[in-house]
RNA sequence: GGGCGCUUAGCUCAGUUGGUUCAGAGCACCUCGUUUACACCGAGGGGGUCGGGGGUUCGAAUCCCUCAGCGCCCACCA
């Protein structure tokens, strides 16, 4: 069999892909074995995979492939999300470069061209992901807008509904003049921006004199309906009662006392415009306030704006602070940073406004999701540093504004009957809204065509709150067999920036609908950065192409390039050359394996030592690493666990094992250590193959294929098991040994092929020979000798308290050797008298921890002995 | 303004209750090497007074105080 020496990727991956979902290995059905469950946080069905997909993806592959090897019932629901406001912004601008508004559509139009950009570019995630190699359970594919998805979604509206929990309001909301329709609070951005502040003055009704303001935003004075001032400032106490005119709408406005007011900032007068702010609004509501409302929805300035009619706001700024100034009322403008809120989907700023809503009352429904992180830890946080984050927040919880103003999105169930504030009914279908309203109305004749359904659509994250039970359809038929099976879910994987927005708000609808956590633990990814600590952006052009990635480095090369940096909650500064370390590893592996294939195998020759004890030695080995890959699993430190078996399989399989047990050039191996040897490659590739499933699938397929025993990834991950750890200690000294004589090679230039002599100071007790076949084959000696008194014409290099000595045929170097010596031995003595210090202290003796003690007796111990051989070669070279 | 976290080798980070294993890992770097799995490799090597200062202690990267720098979350004063 000729194997190339270099491993491809891309030849691999299409093929076993394609036979892992042939045999069907990803699907999973409720049966006797354990489940673990993972869904997939829903990517937005528009999206294309970005390098936090990738990441987070990653992560969840290697969780649901390392739970199917242990033998549980693996089972990863894959979807997307209908993302609303994100979609429709993208059909809306798609549609314009076709000559078509918006407004010129029905709804029913419109949402024919959603679906359509739906079925065209709503799969393609789905298959970045399959192309990274990401296990998930296909035939389980789900999105938010499904039949069944979104009936959930109407069902828990009107549960909800039913208990009070939703309301409508007219209130003040966060409203996006540019996709024109509202946000929530976590939806708004504050940046910080430049602005300016304008001071004013009012002319106050019957007098000369004037008052005047500060404010960012002049254009709202045509909104103004009050002037403010703090009951207990001085400076205006006079004015208290009078009446001000606000200047160009020249409307007459009273001068209100409210302690709100900030005394020391700007002038310590505040204008009221209770339609454009939030603090206003509430102003406003104390003192029984006009309210003005001076924009159109799409922020321009309506018949209350007068001359600025039609402009927008910030072009209506300007011209409001200029025509201020020609009227000579502009006393002065000062730069001013402040903060603005901003879109998260369209970075709009954002404009306060009025309107009605619905809203979800929080305050209840958060209480069961406070304890169960905080107090029962029934969900844990990885890193738990979180749950401070968490505890912000859901201890400030605020009530969730649900409406949004669009068409793409599940459709508010709520049907008007009538022009009163209270003629609407809520309910699952038309049908029974008629009825309903029938009943509430007392009006028998109401027909189906007298019912408007509400126009908006819920939040997207109203639909996605549900999607570890609705994936199994847990709302609509609770008692159902794979709801029972696979919720709770196990584990979470996400990042921190959807915290508020989803995770907390799934532990919530998890206790409200099912009384029961949605999952165990969440995994919190850090943010993807660049090299420079940038966040990766669309618009600095920062963010390498994922295919392209995987196409230079293979799937498995990206995988653990994005692993091996990314400690849980640290963002990730990635560099393309981590990839390229994966993709080194990649070739490491299969080069191991190609050596071992390459092997002839003879069942006639005995197992040489030195290869049964190396096998004896990795088998130890192997079980310590996997005790420590299980702890750092078991703490969701993903990347810890790659790097250990990183060092495992290079430093210790290949570097090492291998090295040890290989047979002479073009000799035969023997069919006791050739089988060892496959075995614990099959070993490693089982603890490889969560971060590298198809370099991992590759080779253990070639290596089974006279077995037919099944798939890698159906295997069955190690057991593990008690290990010798004196074994690996002393195997430790072995290899320093071996360090040693490649050391006294290198420093004389000796080539490896040059076999050498060694010598070992048979007075040295620590000495254990039980690795002399080991030294003899990676230091190619010819002998290995005991000797009671120093070799001559040697050079010598110790190991603890033992020393070694290489006899070379040309006249050592007297001089360099005693110079090694003195820096090791002055070394050595300033070491033992900072151990003798601390044992002399008395106040160390009697206070510290005899074992502590007991440690420093023995380096005080070690470091005597060592000295006593240094003297003793010092004496020697000197002869 | 409120809260949380970070600062350890050139880079990215480990370092659990102060004390074997405490100053570490990977990468990068330097030297040598094309030996027969792999140069996408092997062998060897250099490199940090653990952000500054102070304190507690027999003993501090680790605990306390303080200063400086950085980051995140929340609230938001016109």
């Amino acid at each position: 069999m000729n194997i190339p020496s270099k491993y491809n990727p891309q030849e691999s991956e299409q093929k076993w892909y394609d036979y892992w979902m042939k045999n069907n290995y990803f699907h999973s059905t409720p049966d006797e074995r354990t489940p673990y469950t993972i869904v997939i946080p829903p990517p937005n069905v528009t999206g294309v995979l970005h390098m936090g997909h990738m990441l987070n993806n990653t992560i969840q592959d290697v969780l649901i492939r390392r739970a199917r090897l242990k033998g549980l019932n693996a089972c990863w629901v894959p979807g997307t999300d209908h993302a609303s406001i994100a979609t429709e912004a993208k059909v809306v601008a798609r549609l314009k470069e076709q000559g078509v508004e918006k407004s010129d559509l029905t709804r029913e139009e419109f949402l024919k061209h959603a679906w359509q950009w739906k079925e065209e570019y709503g799969g393609v995630i789905l298959e970045q992901l399959k192309k990274l190699g990401c296990s998930c359970d296909w035939d389980r594919t789900a999105f938010t807008m499904d039949q069944h998805m979104s009936d959930s979604v109407i069902e828990v509206f009107v549960d909800l509904f039913n208990k009070g929990q939703i309301y409508r309001g007219y209130r003040m909301v966060n409203w996006d003049p540019q996709a024109l329709t509202t946000l929530s609070d976590e939806e708004v951005i504050y940046e910080e921006k430049q602005g300016n502040l304008y001071y004013v003055a009012y002319q106050i009704v019957d007098s000369n004199e004037t008052i005047t303001i500060a404010t960012t935003r002049p254009e709202t004075i045509l909104g103004d309906t009050a002037i403010c001032i703090h009951p207990q400032d001085e400076r205006y106490s006079k004015l208290k009662g009078k009446k001000v005119i606000v200047p160009i709408a020249n409307r007459e406005i009273p001068i209100i006392e409210d302690e709100y007011v900030d005394m020391e900032f700007g002038t310590g007068c505040l204008k009221i415009t209770p339609a454009h702010d939030i603090n206003d609004y509430g102003i406003g509501q104390k003192h029984q306030l006009e309210t003005i409302d001076i924009f159109n929805a799409d922020a321009t300035l309506n018949s209350f704006g007068l001359e600025f009619e039609g402009m927008d706001r910030f072009e209506a700024r300007k011209a409001v602070a200029q025509r201020l100034e020609e009227l000579g009322v502009l006393i002065k403008k000062e730069s001013h940073i402040h903060k603005v809120g901003t879109s998260e989907r369209t970075k709009a700023v954002i404009e306060p406004r009025l309107s009605d809503q619905w809203f979800l009352r929080m305050e209840d429904l958060v209480k069961p999701a406070i304890d169960a992180v905080l107090k029962d830890e029934e969900v844990k946080l990885f890193p738990s540093k979180f749950n401070n984050t968490y505890r912000n927040w859901v201890e400030n919880i605020r009530d969730w504004n649900i409406s949004r103003q669009l068409w793409w999105g599940q459709q508010i169930p709520a049907y008007y009957y009538g022009d009163g504030q209270d003629d609407f009914v809520v309910a699952q279908t038309a049908e029974k809204a008629l009825e309903l309203a029938r009943a509430k109305s007392s009006n028998n004749d109401l027909k189906a065509s007298d019912l408007r359904q509400d126009a908006d659509v819920l939040d997207t994250w109203f639909s996605s709150w549900l999607w570890p039970m609705s994936v199994f359809n847990g709302i609509l038929e609770p008692d159902n067999k794979e709801f029972n099976y696979y919720y709770p879910t196990n584990d979470l994987v996400t990042g921190p920036d959807i915290l508020f927005f989803w995770v907390i708000r799934m532990i919530i609808a998890g206790y409200e609908f099912k009384g029961e956590k949605p999952f165990s633990n969440v995994y919190l990814t850090g943010l993807v950065r660049d090299s420079q600590r940038r966040k990766m952006s669309k618009s600095l052009g920062n963010s390498p192409d994922a295919l392209k990635l995987i196409e230079d480095y293979g799937a498995d090369g990206v995988r653990v390039g994005l692993l091996l940096s990314s400690a849980a909650g640290n963002d990730l500064m990635f560099d393309e050359s981590l990839c390229n370390q994966g993709k080194n590893f990649a070739n490491k592996i299969w080069n191991g394996f190609r050596l071992v294939q390459s092997w002839e195998v003879d069942d006639q020759i005995p197992q040489p030592e030195a290869a049964a004890l190396a096998i004896e030695w990795y088998k130890a080995k192997f079980n310590q690493t996997l005790e420590q890959i299980e702890d750092h699993y078991s703490k969701y430190r993903i990347s810890d666990a790659l790097m250990a078996t990183y060092k495992l399989i290079w430093d210790d399989y290949s570097s090492w094992l291998l090295e040890l047990v290989k047979p002479a050039y073009q000799q035969p191996i023997d069919k006791k250590t050739y089988d060892a040897i496959v075995e614990l490659l099959e070993g490693n590739l089982k603890l490889l193959h969560p971060f590298m499933p198809f370099l991992t699938e590759e080779v253990w397929q070639y290596i089974k294929e006279r077995q037919e025993d099944g798939a890698l990834i159906v295997a069955q991950w190690p057991e593990g098991g008690d290990y010798d750890q004196d074994l690996i200690a002393s195997f430790e000294i072995a290899t320093e040994i071996i360090s040693g004589i490649r050391t006294i090679r290198k420093e004389k230039n000796i080539p490896n092929k040059d076999t050498l002599e060694l010598f070992v100071m048979e007075a040295d007790a620590g000495y254990d020979a039980r690795w002399d076949s080991v030294l003899e084959k990676m230091g190619n000696l010819s002998s290995l000798q005991k000797t009671v008194a120093p070799i001559d014409a040697a050079l010598s290099f110790r190991v603890k308290s033992t020393e070694f000595f290489i006899p070379i045929g040309d006249a050592i170097d007297v001089e360099a050797e005693l110079e090694k010596i003195e820096k090791e031995l002055s070394y050595t003595e300033g070491f033992l008298n900072s151990v003798r210090k601390k044992l002399s202290n008395e106040r160390f003796v009697s206070n510290a921890p005899e074992q502590v003690i007991a440690i420093e007796r023995q380096k005080e111990a070690d470091a005597l002995a060592k000295i006593e051989t240094l003297k003793l070669s010092r004496s020697n070279l000197k002869k």
